[in-house]
DNA sequence: TCTAGGATCGGCT
DNA sequence: GCCGATCCTAGAT
């Protein structure tokens, strides 16, 4: 599971390609006294200032949207309905308010840590399988907001480790939970991989 | 200051 | 497949 930690240039690309890219990658979080590594398999591209089902449509700039403002690479977390955290990753650059929010992964490393965070045994493929459960497998919380995952020592960065995805395992679909967006929520943005790569 | 609603999850039917 | 939990955020007043 070696292999460079990604840097900014990977982050600065078109959102719909950094989303399809990181599709096999390594999350790795140091927390709480523990490292864990998954592997990434649901993504989805959130399209800014033009996207209905994005926070900053329109060019909303709150408190909370900020950091989606500045540079790509840093970690945009927020609460959903009071409850769950959800991981985005912000693409693109300064002043293109554009992310991929990590839908899902599969536990490579630190799996009991992950057990002991989500609250009772599970299969490792159901660990992870949402936004809010990947938040509480890696420990993540708004106190992440903003978080550099291109520093050195940062507590949470991608790895690739030569893991390819193939297309023919990906699926490509419309956007979960972003029916208020009209006709932006079928928008293909969403990439899922359904077949097995633990790897 | 107030209020409506949300990029979800898990339990129950 | 349906529904309630739960509280922050953003926009309105």
């Amino acid at each position: 599971m070696t292999g460079p930690a990604l840097g900014r240039e990977f982050y600065q690309c078109p959102t719909d390609d950094v989303a399809r890219a990181l599709l096999g990658k390594l999350l790795v979080r140091h927390a709480e006294g523990a490292t864990v590594v998954m592997r990434i398999t649901e993504v989805e591209a959130y399209l800014g200032t033009e996207d209905p089902a994005c926070h900053t449509f329109g060019g909303r700039r709150t408190p909370r949207t900020e950091t989606m403002w500045g540079p790509a690479g840093h970690a945009y977390v927020y609460l959903i309905y009071g409850l769950h955290h959800c991981l985005n990753i912000v693409t693109v650059g300064v002043g293109e308010p554009e992310a991929v929010l990590i839908r899902g992964a599969i536990p490579i490393v630190g799996i009991d840590t992950i057990r002991e965070r989500r609250g009772f045994p599970a299969s490792d493929r159901l660990l992870a399988d949402g936004p809010g459960k990947l938040c509480q497998a890696l420990a993540i919380t708004r106190s992440d907001q903003g978080c550099d995952l291109t520093a050195i020592d940062s507590a949470l960065f991608i790895v690739d480790d030569g893991f390819m995805v193939d297309d023919s395992v990906i699926e490509k679909s419309g956007r979960i939970g972003v029916a208020y967006a009209g006709s932006a929520a079928d928008w293909p943005l969403r990439y899922r991989v359904h077949s097995d790569i633990r790897g």
